[in-house]
Formats: C-alpha cells, sequence, structure tokens
RNA sequence: CGGGGCGUGGCGCAGUCUGGAAGCGCACCUGCUUUGGGAGCAGGAUGUCGGAGGUUCAAAUCCUCUCGCCCCGACCA
C-alpha cells in the first residue's frame, strides 16, 4: 500500500476525550474515530488489524471443526420472551418496534436465535455433535461505554454455541474450545491467563474468561504462582483453613454481655472503641434476595462477594437492603445489626465457624454484643464460601501464593448445559428412542476488544508496538529523501519484491520530512520499518529495524529481501 | 440513575469570576529557504462561542431550559 493513495489519518495531539492508553493511540493513530459515545468507525488502518484478529479467529475456529454461519442482528421479542430475557436481560437491550408495531431488539448475544435454529433442524444424536459460529456485530446499550473500542455499545464480535447429546460431549466441546481459544489469543501475540468466572446473565454452569493482563483492565483476576489456577475475583473461592473447621467448646466461653456503643457504625469505629481487632468482629448484613430478607455474616476484615451469596442462593436478584429495612428487620439502625434473635433465614462465611467470644451488633441503638458464640446464641441456617478473596489468602486448588491482578477480558467460555433448550423446547432423540435436551455450549470473544487489548499490553511512549499478526502492515517503507531518484528507486523494487512474496507492506511515499515519517511510523507500530535514506545508500546500505527493539542494524541493498523476509518470519515465530 | 467536569475554527486550549472589537498553539493553503526524529520566515483562509429562550444599549461571559461528551459510582458478555 502507498501512503499517498491511503487514508491514515495521525493526530499530533491527543483528543481530550481518550483517557486510557489503547483509546488515545487508536485515536492519534488513525486507527478509529467516534461517531457517537460508546460507537465508533474503524479507518482503514484500524479494520486492516480488526480483520487480521478475525481471520486468526476463523482459522482457529474452523481448524476446530466449527462451521460459520451468519445469523441476523434484528431479533423478535417473541424469542426473547420465550427464554424469559426480554425482562431479565433489562434496559442493556436495544429495542425498537417495526411498522407494525412489533416489539424487535438488536441483537446482544444470540443464544435465543442460535437456540430456535437447532430445535428446528436437528432432531436426532446422529445430528451432533455440532458447533456453529458466526463473527458479527453484536448491540448493548451499555449504561456507561468507556475506554474507547473496549466498551462500546456496537461491536463485532465472535460468538460460538456447541450442541451435544450428552454432558460427556458437551465437555469435549467446551475443552475443544479452551485449546482453540488458547490457541487464537496466543496467536494473536497477547499475555492472558484462562480464569475461574461467574456465568452472569447467560446462565449455565461453569464458564472460563480470558483475560489479558493489562492494569488498565476492568476486572480483577487472582492466579496462583505455583499452579495454572486462575479466577476472576467475583468468582474466586477462598480456601478454608483448618481452624475454621473445630467446633468451639462450651465451657469455654465468656457469658455473653451488652455493651453500649454511642453513634459507632463501623467495624474501625467499634473495634477501636473495644479494643480488638476487626477479625474478633463479626459484621450483619441485611440483604434482600428476590423478595426474602435475609442475613449475611461476614467476619470484621472481610468483605462480602454478592455474587457468590447471590448463587448460593439461587436468586435472580440481590441487593443490600435499605436504612428502613434493616431497621423493621433488625428494630436498629444500620451499623448495630447482629445474629442474636433475628428471625430471618442466616448465612455465615466458613470463618465465623471457628470464631468464638465475637462482637456483634445488639439489634437496638448504640448497642453491640461481646462474647458472642455461634449455636449458644444463635442458630446458622448454612455455612458457605461469601467473602471475596484478599492478599493472604492461598491458592484454593494447592494452596500456593496467590497474586492479584488486572485483566482485559477478550474471551468467555460458557457450558450453558440445558438452560436454553429446556425453555426454548431444543430437543432430539438418543439412541434408545428417548427425548432428551440437547446440552449446549457457548463461547465469546470481543475481535475488536482484543485489538485494543494487545496494544493495552504492546506500546511504548511513541506509540503502538503491534504484534506482526495482528498488525495493520507487517514492513514499513521509509524513502527519507523524495527528491533523489536512488532513494525512491530502491524503495519501489523492494516495495515492488516484498510485496510480490506476500508481505503485507506501507510504502511512505509522502513528500514529508524525515522526522514525520519516523514519528508517524513509530505511531502505527508497524512490526519491522526499512528506512532508505542517501546517508546509507551511497555505500549500498539500508537500515533495518524492528519497533520492539532498540537497536537498528544495516544491511546491503542486495541481501535485504532475504534478510527482511528472514527478520518478518522470525517475528512470526514468536506468536506459535 | 447518583456525584463531578467539559462543550469557543479540523485538533489541543485561553477568554466566562468582574458583560464592551473572538484569541493562542498545532493542523490547513501560497511563496521562499530547509530536508535522518513531528522545520524556519512571510503571507493567507477558516467561528451559528453546543442549541433555544430571557435579562441588557451591548452576552462566549449573567439567568432559565435543553442537547451532547468525559470521569467516578451503581450495573453489566
Amino acid at each position: 500500500m502507498r501512503y499517498s493513495n491511503y487514508f491514515i489519518p495521525t493526530l499530533k495531539e491527543t483528543p481530550a476525550e481518550a483517557e486510557i492508553v489503547s483509546h488515545r493511540l487508536m485515536l492519534r493513530a488513525g486507527l478509529i474515530r467516534k461517531l457517537a459515545s460508546g460507537i465508533y468507525t474503524y479507518l482503514p488502518a484500524g479494520l486492516k488489524s480488526l480483520k487480521k484478529v478475525e481471520n486468526i479467529i476463523r482459522e482457529e475456529m474452523n481448524r476446530s471443526g466449527a462451521i460459520e454461519i451468519l445469523m441476523p442482528a434484528v431479533q423478535p421479542s417473541e424469542l426473547w420472551e420465550e427464554s424469559g430475557r426480554w425482562d431479565y436481560y433489562g434496559r442493556e437491550l436495544f429495542r425498537f418496534k417495526d411498522r407494525h408495531n412489533r416489539d424487535s431488539c438488536l441483537g446482544p448475544t444470540h443464544e435465543e436465535v442460535i437456540t430456535d435454529l437447532v430445535r428446528r433442524e436437528i432432531h436426532s444424536y446422529k445430528q451432533m455433535p455440532v458447533n456453529l459460529y458466526q463473527i458479527q456485530n453484536k448491540f448493548r446499550d451499555e449504561i456507561r461505554p468507556r475506554f474507547g473500542i473496549m466498551r462500546c455499545r456496537e461491536f463485532l464480535m465472535k460468538d460460538a454455541y456447541s450442541f451435544d447429546a450428552d454432558e460427556a460431549g458437551a465437555d469435549r466441546s467446551y475443552e475443544i474450545m479452551f485449546k482453540t481459544y488458547n490457541n487464537i489469543f496466543r496467536r494473536c501475540g497477547l499475555k492472558f491467563k484462562a480464569a475461574e468466572a461467574d456465568t452472569g446473565s447467560i446462565g449455565g454452569s461453569f464458564s472460563h474468561e480470558f483475560m489479558v493482563l493489562a492494569d488498565t483492565g476492568e476486572d480483577y483476576i487472582v492466579s496462583c504462582l505455583n499452579c495454572d489456577h486462575a479466577a476472576n475475583l467475583e468468582k474466586a473461592e477462598v480456601r478454608r483453613t483448618d481452624d475454621e473447621a473445630g467446633s468451639v467448646n462450651e465451657k469455654e466461653m465468656g457469658p455473653l454481655e451488652e455493651v453500649e456503643t454511642p453513634d459507632m457504625k463501623s467495624v474501625e469505629k467499634v473495634t477501636a472503641f473495644l479494643s480488638i481487632s476487626p477479625d474478633q468482629l463479626v459484621k450483619t448484613l441485611i440483604l434482600k434476595a428476590n423478595e426474602e430478607v435475609v442475613a449475611a455474616l461476614i467476619r470484621g476484615d472481610h468483605e462480602l462477594n454478592e455474587i457468590k451469596l447471590k448463587n448460593m442462593l439461587g436468586a435472580e436478584q440481590l441487593e443490600l437492603a435499605d436504612p428502613q429495612l434493616v431497621a423493621e428487620a433488625t428494630g436498629a439502625p444500620i451499623g448495630f445489626a447482629g445474629p442474636h434473635g433475628l428471625t430471618m433465614k442466616i448465612i455465615a462465611d466458613y470463618a465465623i465457624k471457628g470464631m468464638k467470644d465475637f462482637v456483634t451488633g445488639g439489634n437496638k441503638k448504640d448497642l453491640h454484643l461481646r462474647n458472642v458464640n455461634t449455636e449458644r446464641d444463635f442458630h446458622v441456617d448454612t455455612f458457605g464460601d461469601l467473602r471475596v478473596a484478599m492478599p493472604g489468602d492461598s491458592c484454593p486448588r494447592c494452596g500456593g501464593e496467590i497474586r492479584f491482578g488486572k485483566g482485559i477480558e477478550v474471551g468467555h467460555v460458557f457450558k450453558l448445559g440445558t438452560k436454553y433448550s429446556e425453555t426454548m423446547g431444543a430437543v432430539f432423540l438418543d439412541k434408545h428412542g428417548k427425548e432428551k435436551p440437547i446440552v449446549m455450549g457457548c463461547y465469546g470473544i470481543g475481535v475488536g476488544r482484543t485489538v485494543a487489548a494487545a496494544i493495552e499490553q504492546n506500546h511504548d511512549k511513541d506509540g503502538i508496538i503491534f504484534p506482526i499478526t495482528i498488525a495493520p502492515f507487517e514492513v514499513v517503507i521509509l524513502p527519507l529523501q523524495m527528491n533523489e531518484k536512488e532513494v525512491i528507486d530502491a524503495a519501489e523494487n523492494i516495495y515492488r519484491e516484498m510485496s510480490e512474496k506476500g508481505l503485507d507492506i506501507l510504502l511512505d511515499d509522502r513528500d514529508l520530512r524525515a522526522g514525520f515519517k519516523f514519528k508517524d511510523a513509530d505511531l502505527l507500530g508497524t512490526p519491522l520499518r526499512i528506512t532508505i535514506g542517501t546517508r546509507h545508500l551511497k555505500n549500498g546500505q539500508i537500515e533495518m529495524k524492528a519497533r520492539s527493539e532498540e537497536e537498528s542494524t544495516l544491511i546491503s541493498l542486495q541481501d535485504a529481501p532475504a534478510l527482511i523476509m528472514e527478520k518478518v518470519d522470525k517475528l512470526h515465530d514468536s506468536t506459535k
């Protein structure tokens, strides 16, 4: 491609709206432009990068045996009402009415459409397993779009859906996708982790998120330094320790006593006043799960993980009770709730189990209780893993040291089970002629987000450092003196010869100063730069420099094609 | 939806408090010089000051309403 005939509008200054590095660089390098909040145009170079990711995905999906289809973005409300998600998905669904006043929406995901297709077409175990995927724009009316291409309202996504006759088959399909995703992200040149995750509004029995490790990520992940376990913080299990197991001998317990704690509503204030440490206090949180009021007990220095509680209760909605409800339920204002004397269901974190003579609220204004003990003073309905994992905890699998980090979710694989096939009646006949629901899985990849994540992970002060597999161009040629015939000829020859060998090359044939071309080349992040200038050309030499390396090397004009090819191959090898 | 901030030439901003000729840098156009890390000089073009209404002799500036964008939070593959 000749720069003079192409369109890469770079910016010297950063637009004020861009906060994170990938957003800034994508705007500055002329890859994207915004149309409205969370709605972006891909400019030519941005689109090339997007297409390269798309092609890697397509190749690996096809290799795994998955089959490409294309479903409509416009979907009728009936299907969503059938699955129950017309209401459940909520405000995030872009809805509209057509001219006949029929309710419709723009697809944020395609479980309903694919399940509808499959229930019409698949009737026998002989037709499975099958995995159908598409690469298509998705629409989600995000509460708050942000970070440029990272969280948008319209975005390109690869979504795949697997269909199996039984659980074992579904597990195999999941496993194949898991491996395929590893191949895809490795080929994109990313450093990533597969983390255990919550299934959220997609539902299903288990899932993994593919997280690109980056400080600007929106998710927290916990990973083990010893084994390959990793999990999203909202899912991360807490390893139970031995002292949580033991029961406490009643004879050793101190007598329950009331203590005045005027206006002390926080853990800090109460513990400071009573000269105890936070792990000797138990917080009592009042929550509303669907319509039921429940109490959750958490040690003072721990934090409730609402998702764990939500899953344990099997609740669709869970929220902290408002002050009025807390007063009704406990008889005291917020800050003085305690389990003693409560009538509602009480759920306690495992850490409570081994505690003895702890402090709780007294269910009365300005009152706390000392020497509280489970069983003697109140009954716990269920113990469970309810708290957020924190530094100092150990790996739930191997007990190793765990590390906290941030990540960008670029892919998500779910084992759906029969959630959709049952509600939507996607059934088949097995070997014995018995009717069964199809066992499903679904697998998404954010294509644009993958490009943004790659930039988050690969950049420096001068611009992007694209992995060669997803760079808009593999090589950029900079002829520095556009008024010198020799320079132009050399550039044109290399350009022609390398293009014929199939390389993706940008020839910067603009009549600009050298500095300008260098700056633009660094910004766009093309992995390999060939500089041709009078300075070295008079010795028959040109300059070759990898964007990711500090040093450039002089090579002879004659050897250039072979050496460039060799270097390009080497850069590609690093993603294999 | 709650909190905070911002809308002035293509981009980045000053001017708004305290009303009185719309400015600066970059980009753009012309000419000359320059030419290996975002050139210099000279000249030039470019504005519904987000929009509507109001106050005033006079509004980018004050008042009311409204639209859009960004950040934090709640929410969310």
